[in-house]
DNA sequence: AAACCTCTCAACCGCCACGAA
DNA sequence: ATTCGTGGCGGTTGAGAGGTT
């Protein structure tokens, strides 16, 4: 509080509060509003600052204040509202009924900070980390196809989004590292592949994870077009509206598309060895194989 | 049993924004 | 336009609880 003395100056105490202090804190309160927090510790009998009191007050006694741990689903809202906003501790609050900035800022420093990076997620970028030491565990990518949530008939699909976008990048990154690994190139027809192993692993219809293409149809040869979205969304998929649904496939399409080209310079280039396409096929396709398939497809 | 380490979270600190004078 | 008072925010700290050696 600039302008105010401090604490030290005016002699008050500091440190936990006892439960006397919390009573006259909260007595006072109830009887007559906070009103100013500096002149409220006179008023109310105690020797603290304005400040701690208003601390207090907002983030322990407040009567509205939930208790005990976060639910999955608080989790999932912080963590995209994260992913958007930023330490916007206060913001991602209001959007919690009865948690308070601090309690959200505090699970953020000691859980999810470390639950996103053992995922291989970065929690300041929420990207996919994509260097090898991260890369190198296939438990990373296994932690988050095990999430395995059903975005489309959801109502936290918002929240679902910001997971969904970051498995998709891993996968993308993924392929990016093999490319780059084993001189294998890769064409849009595997990023075609990798939409299916998605589709897949949220045991939703093939094709439906970023668009709603039947299968027999031959994959798009380049970025897919807003037309091509417009076509492909017949069928609903859970979205309001098709507005909402080509947006969030084109945003999708968009970023993926604005990681570092994929595409083979040559046409040969863009053959993959056989027996890594049957893997894609066969194995990759299949959810219950899909870590060891996974595995042979890194070795 | 004791020493040490790690983790959690309440509380503090410094800065900033805003409104009133 | 400037200063001052206040509330609010985000980063950081440190006491204490719990776990490990």
């Amino acid at each position: 509080m600039s302008g105010s003395p401090t604490p030290e100056e005016n002699g008050v105490k500091k440190g936990p509060w006892t439960p006397e202090e919390d009573r006259k804190l909260v007595d006072y309160i109830e009887k007559h509003g906070h009103g100013s927090w500096r002149a409220l510790p006179k008023l109310a009998g105690l020797n603290r600052c304005g400040k701690s009191c208003r601390l207090r007050w907002t983030n322990y006694l407040r009567p509205d204040i939930k208790r005990g741990n976060f639910s999955d689903q608080e989790e999932q809202i912080i963590i995209n509202l994260h992913a958007s906003l930023g330490n916007k501790w206060s913001i991602i609050a209001s959007h919690l009924p009865g948690r308070t900035d601090n309690e959200i800022k505090n699970f953020w420093n000691t859980h999810l900070k470390k639950k996103l990076l053992q995922m291989g997620i970065d929690p300041v970028t929420h990207m996919p980390i994509t260097d090898r030491h991260h890369l190198n565990t296939l438990s990373n990518l296994h932690h988050l196809l095990s999430l395995h949530t059903s975005p489309w008939d959801n109502p936290l699909r918002l929240q679902n989004d910001a997971t969904q976008l970051a498995k998709a990048q891993l996968l993308q990154n993924l392929l990016q590292l093999l490319a780059s690994q084993s001189s294998l190139s890769i064409s849009n027809n595997n990023l075609f592949n990798t939409q299916q192993i998605l589709d897949l692993n949220y045991n939703l219809p093939i094709g439906s994870f970023f668009q709603n293409i039947p299968i027999n149809i031959e994959p798009p040869q380049g970025p897919l077009s807003c037309d091509d979205y417009t076509a492909a969304t017949d069928g609903a998929l859970g979205f309001e509206n098709d507005n909402d649904r080509i947006k969030t496939f084109y945003d999708m399409n968009q970023r993926l598309n604005s990681l570092p080209n994929l595409i083979p310079a040559s046409p040969e280039c863009s053959k993959i060895p056989t027996a890594i396409e049957n893997n894609w096929d066969d194995d990759l396709m299949d959810v219950e194989a899909s870590d060891s398939s996974w595995k042979h497809v890194i070795e």
